[in-house]
DNA sequence: GATGAATGAGCGTTCATTCAT
DNA sequence: GATGAATGAACGCTCATTCAT
């Protein structure tokens, strides 16, 4: 398995550090090449073609922390408890590599729709993560009983991306770790005055 | 004034059809030309360069967004009707012309980073119109008196956004205007059963 | 005659300051009808195209400048004298005029090979009028008896020529005219100690 | 180091046979690439931009040129002698190379002025020789004692520079390496009767 | 005569991908 | 498996010239 040779996760991260330095457009293969240390044709030994690094990098990073979070998720009772959970650990996940961060939320956002309809692909097991949390706190009485999943995985995915975004377009000046339990809240409550 | 010859919206116009049409990456100043029925020397005498008809399209149509919003925001009192107000008439600007709609959440996004800096200049001015309705509701007692701004601000922005991106997403087979109201209840209301 | 129209002329010296000031390839045809204070089309008026206007500026210049000097050589007897006055008024002509002699030594020679053909059709005038002196000198005894007229012609062209590039390219920072006197003696007797 | 691969001068030599065919504003990199029999994306693995192959032309041209030059003039003792092997050469050299000759006197002139400042630095190693051989004229006693070495200089580039350019201009249709004698004659006797 | 908006042909350069070694 | 030299398609922009007013 080509998956499991060192050269694999080399150019990954390389891919990672270099769009993240250099912006997507400049992200060039052979730059790619020369961060993790191989020939430029090296590069198409173990990936079809460079849209094919950049759904590989998505699908390591984003499968292994789906993986991550959904066992850490059985620790937790409530769906309040769980979605907290899952805010938190993707804010902890982003805070933690700064360059994966900008690449995720500025970076392959450029890429033609294409790409992007199979990053949703992978973003698909995320959903149903977080759907999973809201059907359970919808049927154990703790969400809205008329509760749209649909809307609410929205808005959910929506504030967080936001939230992230917003975080790396200021250049990760505060602390987003900080923002998990107040987001939460605010997804859970709304706006209005209780 | 340039702006208000012919030419330059024929141009504009020309440039949202074009590019939702054949995608951002493939939308040639010579192809924008040929379905305004200009020559592509012309492009130039109304615009500094292909940005530059990237960053007019949104200006005209988020500008003149804006101000219809201001206006109509003024004959509604509360601050959830006018929250109700805001997306209605986000969904429905979006609904009518699915070129730009697919132009404003799908290919935009590909561009670079100084032109998405740019876009979010102009953004900012949709931003405060949110920040308006906010504090208002906050001072009122409508809102929670400890609602964070910001952060309420990006739940908004986030879940708007997010909807209307699925919806195109789908090809806009359902209808996104109906959506207006449940999103507003969902942003003021959160999950949790009341 | 359009020549005597006061817009011809206008355009002229406009086109010498526009090509001076930018450089050869950074005049455009909008630049010097600006600079001479009429529209773009009226240049057609005057000139066949842009070429037109650049022969017809050497030819003004050069012709005005070489019946100027038919006339004055006509006082001076010896050859000798003759070939004085030429390079002193050559040199004095470019010195007076500092944007006319970077348009000729550097910008005008940037130009097309036809263009350069039909330059040297203005300078046989110029040709002949040294003929005529070398001619002249060899004819009374003055010059060697077999002087290669042809030759002579082209060491004396060259070297004015070779000396006043010099001083344009050194910013005309020294006094030319000072030259003149010797690069006349240089020309009639060779380097060779006599 | 590319410049001992054999595609380096493959290139050069093209783009000397582009140039004079089609002149320097036909000249495109397109058609330099068809005539070295590689494809264009070639020429930039050797060259940084199209300018970098005609200052590289020059320089290879001009620079082996100097050098043979240099070692040559040693054999010579007499001021007198070395000019005349210093025009001798300079005109073989052009004459074997009918499409050099085309490219030097006429084409590269059409540069813009920062191509021509570099080509300029590179004739500095040319005027150097010419110096020493009239600071060894003039100091052996062969050369007048008060010689303007600048002056000189300029007579004698300025003189070899018309002889050529007008034997290129005439089509070559002449033997210009006939002129070699003569034209040192005149440059070392000038113009007078002795 | 004078205007100036409109035209449209033309080209240097980049970079993902291949394939002989 | 690994290399890296070679490939060649693709495009934004300029500017001399025209012509309807």
């Amino acid at each position: 398995m080509k998956k499991d040779k060192p050269k694999y996760r080399q150019i990954i991260d390389a891919a990672v550090i270099v769009i993240a330095e250099n912006g997507y457009h400049q992200a060039q293969v052979s730059k790619i090449a020369k961060q993790a240390g191989v020939a430029d044709g090296t590069i198409y030994l173990y990936f079809k073609n460079k849209e094919d690094i950049l759904i590989s990098l998505f699908q390591e990073k984003m499968g292994a922390f789906i993986e991550k979070m959904e066992e850490k998720l059985e620790g937790k009772k409530s769906a309040a408890e769980k979605l907290l959970l899952m805010i938190d650990m993707h804010f902890q996940m982003l805070s933690k590599d700064r360059h994966l961060a900008i690449v995720t939320q500025l970076e392959l956002r450029q890429s033609n729709k294409d790409l992007r309809l199979k990053i949703n692909e992978v973003l698909k097991g995320y959903l149903h993560v977080v759907d999973n949390i809201l059907i359970e706190g919808r049927d154990s009485g703790e969400f809205s009983e008329d509760l749209d999943i649909r809307l609410a995985r929205q808005m959910i995915f929506g504030t967080m991306d936001e939230t992230v975004t917003t975080w790396v377009m200021n250049e990760q000046k505060y602390d987003l770790t900080a923002l998990a339990e107040p987001v939460q809240k605010l997804l859970i409550n709304g706006c209005e005055k209780r």
